[in-house]
DNA sequence: GTATAATTCAGACGTCCGACCTAACTGTAG
DNA sequence: CTACAGTTAGGTCGGACGTCTGAATTATAC
């Protein structure tokens, strides 16, 4: 019989050590002796069911997009124009970027493994795929975008938008101290008015 | 006397072959070796002048943030109006993106570095401070500006305008196949017509 | 020329890591 | 009970790494 302690899977406990371990002190940083530790597991289950470093990391990856696809898809239903939906996900994101950091440090680090890693590279092309699709089924299939924005590929503006919220919320990773910094989400909307 | 294939320093030559090896292969992956190797120099000589590897990366940052500081510089002074100005820019970023894409590999390698090291950390916080700072100067104080965007401070639109090229350009970077990426650069110029 | 400092060189050291192996344990089906 | 697959445990292994040491060489100052 197992313990209520114990109640979740090994593989779960596993799963959730490595992404605090992971966002709290980056992938380079992290052995898999520490996440076995934070997880109270002793270390070649690791191995047993996730084969490698690798493969540990590609799930709590693959763990954080199912969430926080699903949470941005919700923000962009909201309100009715497209400024409107634009300006409840800057919301989402500056929310996310005050009461959950690590969620940004750990799309950062994964960032930089992708740059090198093919796997890794495919999986984080996918998600900025659907992120910016996203973008564009809710926002930019709005009948009432100001005209000089329809001289763009729906699908290149998709891009930037998500392009300028990535690049201003690693300013703000970087720069916790500097309160202003995720107002400068906020400007995005000029495009909308 | 020294021979004339080596009148480069030493210390140039380290800097250079770890520029060359970890813009390839990334800070992660490079070992003091790799970088000993390409240099073709001595594993020791690199401490001796560096200190660590650590400290050999530092240089690399300042050599490029020396280097492409100025020519961003140069970018803002072209053009007449804030719209020149901006596009200017941005033809700047896209042609970086398809001649000198390792800049960038650098960069984002750089930036995850970045997150958990308090030392590069700063590098990185004042580069994209003097970054945006430029922007600011060049284009922000420019007193044709939209009435739109005067509604927002200076420092925020700077803020955002650098993060949604960084933010862009590291889409192109996963993606090079993608012929169309560079493109979604350019809809930030609806912001200033 | 000699003394002194700076540089170059080859190698070793201890550490840490991911991967791997084998045995013990557990639950289950027959 | 037995057989067996699934799981957990503990420990080892080889290798790669950054750093360090000390000797050899070269440049510099007097």
């Amino acid at each position: 019989m197992q313990n209520k302690v114990d109640m979740k899977s090994q593989s779960q406990k596993i799963l959730l050590a490595a992404y605090k371990c992971i966002s709290a002190k980056g992938y380079a940083n992290v052995s898999l002796r520490d996440i076995s530790i934070e997880a109270g597991v002793v270390l070649s289950q690791i191995s047993y069911y996730y084969g490698n470093k690798e493969g540990l990391f590609k799930e709590v990856i693959k763990m954080l997009v199912q969430k926080y696809l699903q949470e941005v898809e919700e923000c962009l239903q909201k309100g009715a124009t497209a400024k409107e939906k634009i300006s409840s996900l800057i919301n989402h994101f500056q929310e996310m970027l005050s009461k959950r950091p690590e969620v940004f440090r750990l799309l950062y680090d994964f960032t930089s493994l992708a740059i090198w890693s093919p796997s890794f590279g495919e999986l984080l092309r996918n998600l900025f795929k659907d992120l910016s699709s996203l973008i564009e089924k809710y926002v930019l299939r709005d009948a009432e975008l100001k005209e000089n924005l329809k001289a763009y590929a729906p699908n290149s503006l998709a891009r930037m938008l998500f392009g300028a919220m990535f690049g201003t919320a690693i300013q703000v990773i970087l720069d916790p101290e500097e309160k202003s910094l995720p107002a400068a989400l906020s400007p995005i909307l000029v495009m909308f008015e």
